[in-house]
DNA sequence: GGATGACGTATCGAATCGATGTAACGAACA
DNA sequence: TGTTCGTTACATCGATTCGATACGTCATCC
């Protein structure tokens, strides 16, 4: 869900697209980013459905200093250009969007819908966490620790009956490890998330 | 790459779409099947371009034998309709469909070209291993290893410059401990790979 | 002066998903 | 006896997403 991935960012500070796009790549560690493709047309989504608001804002070029010569009188032509052709085909000023109230609302229902299944919607709203409510917060990781418990039941059953090769023994293998690696890392922020201990040291480390 | 997953199945025998479907959803261990509305369309497209061939099949209905009933007669009327309207609307025979020549080379592509960055077309190519020659084999799971040593140099390169929050961070442990997971399993699959003891006694396990 | 690459918005066609429709048939069960 | 449910099976629809491409500015390096 790519709405939830721009909503979160845009709680945290007002963002054009581009940057948008580079943030949630570092976000998710480099794979699964979003395409341009997919990021406009949200965007202008979201705009339409009064989620995020965009603000056309000029490129901040500090208007060339007056030199009188040539260079100087070409550059400020061009600026009033840049100026003039906004409405036109984009004017290369960068559209910064912010999120509304509503857009708010919205980010909080996707962070809290119980959509289990999904993998990457789940890695986005832990990286979203902190703007969740503590008990909201514990019970995503615990309905995700449901949803890895049956997985892994899902797993073993079929391990057990059918017979295979090599390679897909291997391959059940890699899930099964995978599967033990994750339950045990949600064990881990549970555990925290249960201990009443100070949440606002945190910042200080 | 549907095409990959549909070719690799039909390679070991023939099968109809929802078979195909049931198949590759537990062969992909439960998540990540595929969906209805990109199964029929990529049959219908690997089927024009001569990659597999359809062949249609009566259900294997035993023609309902003749009670002289009226159950019967309306039974057996139900047979013929099912028989002439095949071309209509589908009769309900199964269409089953079976790899061609062409489609036995289209495999070979798309089993050894050199995308290692797609983690789902990877692991499609080891659930289809045993169909590889033991070099190109080996081959793929060198350059996966390649691929995964990358990820893990990015990864390391942004856990030491940026300071996050507590989330953002352990995602960043669940990556690390992923990777380290899988390599540590890859060179387990190329350790045996390069080992030139028995491949034949593995059946006989 | 000319190439290269970062920044930035945008669209196009194709691939894919999720939901839905249609239909046959066996089993459950009341 | 009929009716309702689950499974098998093919197919299409609209919406979402991807990957490629286009267009344009600006700075840097050679």
């Amino acid at each position: 869900m790519i709405d939830l991935a721009i909503l979160g960012l845009l709680t945290e500070q007002d963002l054009h697209g581009y940057e948008l796009k580079k943030r949630l790549g570092e976000l998710l560690s480099g794979r699964a980013s979003i395409s341009f493709g997919s990021l406009y047309p949200a965007l202008a989504r979201l705009e339409a459905q009064d989620h995020v608001r965009a603000v056309e804002q000029r490129t901040a070029v500090p208007i060339t200093p007056m030199t009188g010569s040539l260079a100087g009188e070409l550059s400020a032509f061009k600026a009033r250009v840049r100026e003039s052709s906004i409405a036109k085909v984009g004017g290369r000023g960068k559209k910064v969007y912010s999120i509304t109230e509503a857009g708010r609302g919205r980010l909080v229902e996707l962070m809290t819908n119980p959509d289990l299944s999904d993998d990457r919607a789940f890695t986005l709203r832990v990286a979203f966490a902190r703007h969740l409510d503590p008990s909201s917060r514990l019970e995503l990781f615990e309905r995700r620790r449901t949803e890895l418990l049956g997985r892994r039941d899902a797993l073993g059953r079929r391990a057990a009956s059918r017979r295979q090769d090599r390679y897909l023994g291997a391959l059940q293998e890699r899930d099964a490890d995978h599967l033990a690696n994750d339950l045990a890392w949600l064990d881990r922020l549970i555990d925290i998330e249960r201990t009443p201990t100070m949440q606002s040291t945190e910042e200080s480390s």
